[in-house]
DNA sequence: AAAAAAT
């Protein structure tokens, strides 16, 4: 009892000033012994709850975040022990480690730990990261992750070496981990750390210096690729007639439901929150719903031939910077959007991400803030006055990388505003000024609240992926960030607001009728995932036998995305296929964000030839030369599809689908390929098969 | 139901 009440006295003595200082300290205090050792864990536990809750009556974010599963704060209640501990990083993780079996169920628990836990799950990443801070030992680390597995092409230790990587990170917390097995993490470390270590080294320097050059690639690749011609000639022979088409069914599929928000979509009538509810009801039906595309002027490729972007109002320097970058001349979705948007009109532009759709917004946008900027350009502390939003921190950061040279241009400054990074750097750009902000919903939302961000001089936003913005949880922050930006320039003029993406429907309609202002719609003609190159196919496999048939089928030498319904099981395919030999990783909201920058460039880089994703990676992501697109698990829907088929047979090279599907959702997949108009083969396949083997060759 | 997005 003595050493314990020493500190216990002390604590109880804080408590007491604090809490009341009454006169009757002594007394009280000695009662406070008592109740201080059994609830001294769960004091911190409450005090948590507690400020948290303070912090959202503050409006400053929900006790909970919106993603978080709903028994999250209680399962944390149930683990008491866990609780309190949450600084305590240390004696956790030790505890975990134990647990690695259980990992999955870690997640209740996620909010706050998730960079502790991403190292538990996915061993080898998270580690990486952390050693890089603390020491220079940092090479064997990242080593372990990808490089190593390949390496080890002794399988008997296959599980060894999903944790040995972890364990063997932390030699100096030996102790904590060390249990099983010591033995084996040193020897490799022996054996290959001078390998590792220059890869890894390098890596994330690559990753620093070419930034600027993969971003040009990444729009340079789709429009040099797909030119002028290949364009012309699949858009206009194949798809006219199918947007067409299009049109017509979507009556079929959802009656009257579809035509509520289809029709309201462009009337400038504001009925915003019926639309909304409307829309949140009917849109979300079990089957894959196709709504009514919207009506669009389409753009082809002769429509934009021999015009230049100064034709089109853009200014000597910003061309000059799009040239350099690779654009010589307008593609036709910024020939379609460059004019309406200098001419302060809203625009709805349909056109896949990559193929010319940033600079379609980017470079009008740039010129139109030097228009309205006018002298306040450089001044410190300015608020900015654009705003772009994507749906996922990798597409906000492509989107960035083109964009940031443009404005710099002309002496504009861009900032990334996401989440999973500090906050020091965002904040101190927005206290410095800037004028474009690029960004997700949910840090954007996160300083606005806490007044870091003053979007009250944002006279053009911009929706990337829109229609993906208006998804379940999404559109609530896109909606109160919309209403936070100006209404009307220092000119009088209304604020603009531009949407785009490459399945732009009426999904959108509700934020169009509440926030846009009569919008001109354009379209590339020939731009959807139907037009080409891509062969589609459907496997129709045994459950049981699907792991091995998706291991034969990423065993080829090309560069293969593989998607995932699920964080874990995109996990545990990765692992699958680094045991198999195959270099592979994977890229998921479960990773840090340092992580999934990082396994995202092993990919571009070529240094795995696997991604295993989740539909983080459906959209936007730009990845040359990926030959080969599997679905582990159906798409949830025909647009899902199009998006997660659309990261091959870019740039007009051949690209293969392959989606796997169990024998009860054949009529699943059926529908999402009528929807997407799409036609594929699908048969029965088993491992071993011919067809699995033609298919991995690709 | 899951995924994404804020700590």
């Amino acid at each position: 009892m003595a050493p314990y009440d020493k500190g216990a006295r002390q604590r109880a003595d804080d408590r007491v000033r604090h809490a009341n200082g009454t006169p009757a300290a002594r007394s009280s205090k000695h009662r406070g012994y008592r109740a201080a050792d059994p609830s001294q864990p769960r004091q911190k536990q409450r005090w948590d709850a507690d400020a948290r809750r303070g912090r959202e009556a503050q409006g400053e974010r929900p006790a909970r975040p919106n993603w978080e599963p709903r028994d999250g704060g209680q399962r944390r209640d149930d683990r008491g022990g866990r609780g309190f501990d949450r600084n305590e990083r240390a004696p956790r993780r030790f505890e975990r480690d134990d647990r690695a079996p259980r990992r999955d169920d870690d997640r209740g628990g996620r909010r706050f730990d998730r960079d502790d836990r991403a190292p538990r799950r996915f061993d080898r990443d998270d580690r990486a990261p952390r050693r890089d801070d603390d020491r220079g030992g940092r090479r064997f680390d990242r080593d372990d992750r990808a490089p190593r597995r390949f390496d080890r092409d002794e399988r008997a230790p296959r599980r060894d070496d999903e944790r040995a990587p972890r364990r063997f990170d932390r030699d100096d917390r030996a102790p904590r981990r060390s249990f099983d097995r010591d033995d084996r993490a040193p020897r490799r470390d022996d054996d290959r750390a001078p390998r590792r270590f220059d890869r890894d080294d390098r890596a994330p320097r690559r990753d620093d210096d070419r930034a600027p050059r993969r971003f040009d690639r990444d729009d340079r690749a789709p429009r040099r690729d797909q030119d002028d011609r290949q364009r012309r000639s699949f858009d206009r022979d194949d798809r006219a007639p199918r947007r067409f088409d299009r049109d017509d069914r979507a009556p079929r599929r959802s009656s009257d439901r579809d035509d509520r928000p289809q029709r309201r979509s462009f009337d400038e009538d504001r009925a915003p929150r019926r639309d909304r509810d409307d829309s949140r009801g009917s849109y979300v039906p079990a089957d894959d719903v196709k709504l009514e595309k919207l009506q669009a002027e389409a753009t082809v490729a002769a429509d934009v031939e021999g015009v230049s972007f100064t034709d089109l109002g853009i200014g000597g320097n910003i061309s000059r910077t799009l040239a350099e970058m690779g654009a010589t001349s307008p593609f036709p979705i910024q020939a379609a959007t460059i004019p309406d948007v200098l001419a302060g009109k809203d625009v709805l532009g349909r056109g896949r991400t990559g193929s010319g759709k940033t600079i379609a917004f980017g470079a009008p946008l740039v010129e139109k803030l030097m228009e309205h900027g006018g002298g306040t350009k450089r001044k410190m502390g300015r608020a900015p006055r654009a705003l772009i939003l994507a749906p996922t921190r990798e597409l906000a950061l492509q989107i960035d990388r083109t964009v940031q040279p443009i404005a710099r241009s002309v002496g504009l400054f861009t900032t990334q505003i996401y989440g999973g990074v500090p906050y020091g750097r965002q904040e101190g750009a927005l206290e410095r000024g800037v004028d474009i902000i690029v960004g997700t919903p949910g840090r954007v939302q996160d300083l606005m609240n806490k007044g870091k961000l003053d979007l009250s001089e944002v006279v053009v936003s911009v929706l990337d992926e829109a229609d993906h913005m208006c998804d379940l949880g999404f559109l609530e922050p896109v909606r109160e960030i919309l209403s936070a930006t100006a209404e009307v320039t220092p000119q009088g003029n209304r604020a603009q607001k531009l949407l785009f993406s490459a399945t732009l429907d009426a999904q959108v309609a509700s934020l169009v009728s509440e926030f846009l202002h009569e919008p001109s719609v354009h379209e590339v003609a020939g731009e959807d995932q139907a037009s080409s190159t891509i062969d589609h196919r459907v496997l129709v496999v045994e459950q049981r036998q699907k792991d091995q048939v998706l291991e034969e089928l990423v065993a080829g030498d090309g560069k293969t995305i593989v998607f995932a319904r699920t964080r874990a099981y995109a996990e545990r395919l990765a692992d699958q296929f680094e045991d198999a030999g195959i270099r592979a990783t994977s890229l998921h909201g479960d990773l840090n964000q340092s992580r999934r920058t990082r396994n995202l460039q092993l990919l571009t880089s070529g240094r795995v030839n696997v991604l295993v994703a989740t539909d983080v990676a459906a959209r936007g992501i730009h990845v040359d030369d990926v030959s080969l697109v599997v679905q582990a698990d159906a798409p949830d829907d025909y647009k899902a599809y199009m998006h997660r088929s659309g990261r091959t047979g870019r740039a007009g090279k051949e690209g293969t689908v392959v989606t796997i599907v169990p024998r009860g959702r054949i009529r699943k997949i059926e529908g999402i390929l009528e929807n997407a108009e799409i036609e594929a083969d699908l048969v029965q396949a088993a491992p071993g098969d011919g067809i699995v083997a033609e298919l991995a060759a690709r």
